[in-house]
DNA sequence: GCACTTTATGTTTTT
DNA sequence: CATAAAGTGC
């Protein structure tokens, strides 16, 4: 282990007891946790299936597999625990369903899911009261707090309405045996609280804990961790608050403080060089970060030389800013002789990205989306997902409403209507209802006829599923429902063709999963709600990379345009009105951490929103970053700039 | 009663 | 630009 520093080398051989890694940028985290693993495999003896470690997100979890194989047998890397919270999480429900009054096949309903069903029990509120109350709810759910408790603590009005809003919406999808993604984290808690036996069952199983990034936990999430470690507190947790940029979703910086606080003999080991950017970015960095409060104190610093210093444009408008990134990206490349792929864009909010992408295809250069809206949530892929998730739960009443009516088979919305005063009345599913006696009396024969044929078909096709082989159903499914045509007469031809190829990429995927997997259709169907990008094959493409700052995270690139850094986007509005500009802040951290040579900073002057113009100012992190002012770039000239790009690359090919 | 067409509308970040 | 609600023909 000669190439780890002391530091990094003491936190991968720590076992003493909790340890605690403060992390920051750059330092080398991932490379310690992988480290460590190898060490407990080798050097201790533990079986890698007893390791758990824990991720942000999928591709992490991928990523950290891949790189435990370089360091042990492909076999033993792949008996390791790695996933999310939230995988994690729902291994534990589907196993110990029963206990809570579960099925083993639930369905995990996704953010647009619980949305469409809160719509759908208060039709009669509007979209902002809905979306307050979401958000209300999932604070709850992260507080651990039962509706009936949220109800007694609400302070005014609207969360007593909010209150009564998630009563409701519990009962909907417990009768729907249905959960969402904070149940993920929060039934495993109530679980383990309930059942002590089942608590030591998993502590037994699971014998040695690592987390990354545990900045982003929720006081749910740790509770769930303090569970699984037990009395043994075997765990090693790794985070940087200065990269805490989750809030929003509960996370809060303060658990790094609560670690120490509920484990006295928590050992604390902080790396602070940096492997990744040069001086100049990282002192940038560094005096941004210090202008929020500190929990730890930490100074990053760096062995890689000044390198180039961090330039700030500023544009007439968000498509000049466009085109002069693209157009400097451009420059730089063939100046550097670099690939494509050494470069990034990244910005605050994933509406940006849509000027990138305008530019890099004028201009035919390569590019990769990475974040913004993932394949899954693709309207063909939620259509044919719906069969699926019926197959595997019929109680999935909006997975029966949906699959029903789409692609149109005569099942309209009065029938739909009359359904469901049937079904509530005999407190069954749409499903079972459906196919009882008594519904047949309340509807014409004209009305009952498709629905029955429905279920049938419904019947049929889910047998099959749960017993044969994915390749041999999928193609069968596809026909059976005859989407392809159904798209062809709905759609253009242009946008029905792209949506059929969509399709058959994800059946593709799915009949090769369930053949290295061994799986049924209705095995796949319980993972695919936690995974939300298609990792494609072709990630080799030489391409730059486009980028939220939130995807960003983790990752590093030669070349980082921060694009869009102006006031009300880079501090966001919301945040400014919510006074959580420190976490603002962060995020810019973030971004310029994932630099490695050089860092472009842009913004524009103004930009089109809605239908109006909008003038903005340069975010206020630009100066407390001591990056020069914005120096105006010599624009509009898309000709000349042409021109010179012309001339820059004659010159190098003379050269 | 069902299916299709038009019109309004809206954007923080993601498991 | 893409989805979702209201409106129109069959």
């Amino acid at each position: 282990m000669h190439d780890l520093n002391v530091r990094q080398r003491e936190a991968t051989q720590y076992l003493d007891g909790p340890l605690l890694v403060l992390a920051g940028a750059g330092s080398g985290k991932t490379r310690v946790i992988t480290r460590k693993i190898a060490w407990l495999v080798r050097e201790c003896g533990l079986a890698s299936r007893r390791i758990a470690a824990i991720t942000f997100t999928n591709k992490a979890a991928r990523e950290m597999r891949e790189r435990a194989g370089e360091l042990l047998s492909k076999k033993t890397a792949n008996d390791l625990q790695v996933s999310t919270f939230h995988a994690l999480g729902a291994r534990i429900l589907r196993e110990e369903a029963s206990a809570l009054g579960y099925k083993p096949r639930f369905s995990i309903f996704d953010a647009a899911d619980c949305t469409a069903l809160l719509a759908d029990l208060f039709k009669e509120l509007e979209k902002g009261a809905l979306r307050q109350a979401q958000q209300h709810i999932s604070t709850w759910k992260n507080a651990m707090l039962a509706p009936e408790a949220a109800q007694a603590l609400a302070e005014n009005g609207t969360e007593q309405r909010a209150a009564r809003i998630y009563l409701a919406y519990e009962a909907s999808l417990k009768a729907y045996q249905a959960m969402d993604f904070d149940d993920l984290i929060r039934l495993p808690v109530q679980l383990f609280m309930e059942h002590p036996e089942i608590r030591e069952k998993w502590q037994d199983r699971l014998r040695y804990l690592l987390i990354d990034e545990y900045q982003d936990t929720n006081a749910c999430q740790y509770a769930l961790l303090q569970h699984l470690t037990g009395p043994r507190q075997q765990f090693t947790a790794v985070g940087d608050d200065d990269q805490s940029i989750y809030g929003w979703r509960g996370a809060d910086p303060e658990n790094l403080k609560r670690l120490s606080q509920d484990f006295p003999n928590l050992k604390i080991i902080k790396l602070e060089q940096n492997y990744r950017s040069t001086t100049r970015i990282l002192e940038a960095a560094n005096r941004l970060i210090a202008h929020n409060e500190k929990l730890f104190e930490k100074k990053l610093w760096s062995e890689l030389g000044h390198g180039s210093p961090v330039r700030v444009t500023q544009h007439e408008d968000h498509e000049q800013e466009a085109e002069s990134v693209v157009m400097r990206l451009n420059a730089h490349r063939l100046e550097h002789r670099g690939q494509w792929s050494d470069y990034a864009i990244l910005y605050r909010s994933n509406h940006l990205a849509r000027f990138f992408e305008s530019a890099l295809r004028n201009q035919r250069i390569p590019y990769v989306l990475s974040g913004g809206s993932s394949f899954f949530d693709k309207t063909e892929i939620k259509d044919f997902l719906a069969y699926l998730r019926l197959f595997a739960n019929p109680e999935d009443d909006p997975a029966f409403i949906r699959a029903a009516t789409t692609p149109r088979r005569g099942i309209g919305s009065e029938t739909l209507k009359t359904l469901g005063i049937y079904a509530g009345e005999r407190r069954r599913s749409l499903f079972h209802a459906a196919g009882e006696e008594g519904l047949a009396q309340r509807l014409s024969a004209r009305q009952h006829a498709p629905l029955a044929e429905f279920c049938q078909f419904i019947v049929r096709m889910r047998a099959r599923a749960e017993q044969e082989a994915a390749q041999v159903v999928l193609p069968d499914l596809l026909t059976a429902i005859e989407y392809e045509s159904y798209l062809y007469a709905h759609e253009e031809e242009r946008v029905a063709a792209a949506r059929w190829t969509n399709l058959c990429e994800f059946s593709d995927w799915l009949r090769q999963k369930g053949e290295t997997e061994g799986k049924t259709l209705v095995d796949l169907v319980q993972t695919i709600a936690l995974i939300q990008q298609l990792d494609k094959e072709e990630t080799t493409a030489d391409a730059v990379q486009l980028s939220t700052l939130h995807a960003a995270k983790g990752l590093e690139y030669r070349h980082v345009f921060l694009v869009g850094v102006e006031e009300e986007i880079l501090p966001h509005r919301e945040a400014i009105a919510s006074g959580t500009v420190e976490e603002e802040r962060r995020l810019m951290y973030v971004g310029i951490t994932r630099a490695r040579q050089s860092l472009f900073i842009s913004c524009a002057r103004r930009r089109k929103q809605h239908r109006d113009w909008v003038f903005c100012a340069p975010s206020r992190f630009i100066a407390e970053m001591g990056a020069q002012p914005p120096s105006s770039t010599p624009l509009p000239d898309k000709a000349t700039g042409q021109a010179r790009l012309n001339a820059l690359k004659a010159m190098l090919a003379g050269r």
